[in-house]
RNA sequence: GCGACGGUCGUCCAGUUUGGUCUAGGACAUCAGAUUGCCAAUCUGGUAACCCGGGUUCAAAUCCCGGCCGUCGCACCA
């Protein structure tokens, strides 16, 4: 399904929306989930512990959002997370200046090069703006984190470009406290902020976004020993490299003979994530674990794979998989002066772990699901909008619809509805046309329609409409919960 | 952030060229009632919008300026 039809569903049925859309300054970049999208989230967060942080035995944590300063130096943050820009005096186009510089002289602008330095290689190689040849005013600097400042003195601090800060600055502790053994994931679902440029695409480019990254602490010489590895070493991954014509599908066991993948443990952190998102509802057909390329990757990383799924905007990174190895518990150990060392039992030695992370964007990985799950289907001249969810991630799991109000349907369904409303996602609906009713439910994904007619009355039996097929069965009362229950299960 | 184009009920669109009849119209959706009684039926009625701020004018949805947002392109996406 396309772009547009998403959001316009979004729109009309509460998934989501634009932040304080009812003022005019409302910033780009903001958006929120309505009740529907906020169910859909929670059911997939849900889902997401249950393949991941429970089946691999993580543990989960809840940070702060703000963050000293100090994190951000030893996560290499404010340094690498600012660019240098340029704005012309006279048109006022803004250059990010040292790829401008690259780009006209070849000469490569270090990361941490003065900013007096690229002003004078301004001056040296004559530069001026290239849409209207005007001057460059001074260099300035661009810090893609949003600063915020602590009490009245205005202490320096962060909100939070990354969750994963936390998990290791916590780490030492939670892995102390839980009794943790190498490998050990910790994992962290919570809002991110980066301010970006030029946010796009609603959910798909946010300033403020939610993520679900779990970091896997290992010890760098037992990359290879992963008894769990044996539940997954049949699993499909699919995977990809730029300038290849296609995706290699392999099992996991055969990725790293083939090495494609470099060990035991990213491999097996693959093929979970992999079976994981075949649950969400996402065609995996239409996914790859992309290997970047040494340019692309982030400043941490030394092996990097994203998790890219094709929407109609094009392949979409979901999920970026890094070996960020002993890159951030070493600059917090230096920043802080802790040890951040821990002994794995194996062989009684010290190690410092070494990371491997899967930080997922959830607003992508919710847009995605709607939009792999949408469709539009021809009924008798008339186009039906069905939204194929997975039940267990339907925001409403039932609808409860008696088919007239008259001669007790009414009451009857109401009492259905009340049975049942506490431990399902109900909706109950006597307005309208029956067929209009059910159109309604199918939009927000309502997996099954429960229907109070006569014959009710008479037996105690309802219909249950399948969203999917427009079949219907009859079922007695009594026996709902127990359907609705088995039709949940994942 | 730059450039081009755009912004009217929940959604889509008409009206803007040439300022006045716009007290802003339609379709779909939505709400209430009637009717029907298993797939967006029908009838009646209702709710509901000119992105924000300033200017020009007797008069602004319409013209001008600024801002915000959106789409596309460039750049950016650690």
């Amino acid at each position: 399904m396309s772009y547009d039809k998403v959001m316009k569903l979004a729109l009309e049925r509460g998934f989501y929306f634009p932040s304080c859309e009812i003022y005019s300054d409302a910033p780009a970049g903001f958006w929120e989930y309505g009740p529907t999208g906020l169910n859909l989230k929670n059911k997939f967060i849900e889902l997401w512990r249950r393949q991941l942080i429970r089946r691999d035995g993580m543990l989960e944590i809840d940070g702060c959002q703000i963050m000293s300063k100090s994190v951000f130096v030893a996560s290499g943050h404010i340094s690498n997370f600012t660019d240098p820009v340029v704005k012309c005096t006279k048109c006022g186009s803004t250059f990010r200046i040292d790829r401008y510089i690259e780009e006209k002289t070849g000469q490569r602008v270090p990361e941490r090069l003065a900013d007096s330095e690229i002003d004078a290689l301004i001056l040296q190689h004559n530069l001026k703006c290239p849409n209207c040849k005007g001057d460059f005013g001074k260099v300035g600097r661009f810090n893609m984190m949003f600063r915020v400042g602590i009490g009245p003195a205005s202490e320096e601090a962060y909100l939070r470009p990354e969750t994963c800060q936390s998990i290791f600055v916590d780490f030492s502790r939670v892995f102390k406290t839980m009794r943790g053994r190498l490998p050990l994931g910790v994992a962290q679902i919570g809002k991110s902020f980066r301010n970006e440029i030029a946010p796009r695409q609603s959910l798909l480019r946010l300033r403020e976004f939610y993520q679900a990254e779990i970091e896997v602490f290992c010890n760098p010489s037992r990359l290879d020993e992963m008894p769990r590895f044996e539940e997954v070493k049949d699993t499909i991954l699919r995977l990809f490299k730029d300038g290849e014509a296609v995706v290699t599908e392999v099992t996991a066991q055969e990725a790293i003979a083939r090495d494609l993948v470099p060990n035991k443990l990213v491999a097996y952190y693959l093929a979970l994530l992999t079976e994981f998102y075949e649950k969400t509802g996402i065609d995996i057909r239409k996914s790859r674990f992309r290997r970047l390329s040494d340019v692309e990757k982030a400043f941490y990383a030394s092996v990097a794979f994203d998790f890219e799924v094709e929407t109609s905007t094009g392949w979409l990174e979901l999920v970026a998989c890094n070996y960020r190895s002993d890159y951030d518990l070493k600059g917090h150990a230096n920043t802080s002066k802790e040890s951040l060392e821990v002994v794995d039992p194996a062989d009684q030695k010290k190690v410092l772990p070494h990371v491997f992370e899967l930080s997922m964007g959830i607003d992508r990985s919710i847009y995605t699901i709607l939009e792999h799950s949408y469709y539009e289907e021809q009924v008798k001249e008339e186009t039906r909008a069905v939204l194929k969810l997975k039940p267990y991630l339907a925001p409403v799991v039932v609808g409860i619809l008696p088919l007239m109000t008259k001669e007790g349907l009414g009451e009857k369904a109401r009492k259905i509805h009340s049975d049942l409303k506490l431990d399902f996602d109900t909706f109950y609906d006597e307005s309208g046309s029956i067929g209009r009713r059910y159109r309604r439910l199918e939009e927000v994904g309502a997996p099954f329609a429960i229907t109070i007619d006569q014959t009710t009355m008479q037996d105690d039996t309802v219909t249950v409409r399948y969203r999917d097929t427009m079949q219907q069965e009859r079922i007695k009362v009594p026996e709902l919960r127990q359907f609705l229950h088995n039709s949940l299960r994942i």
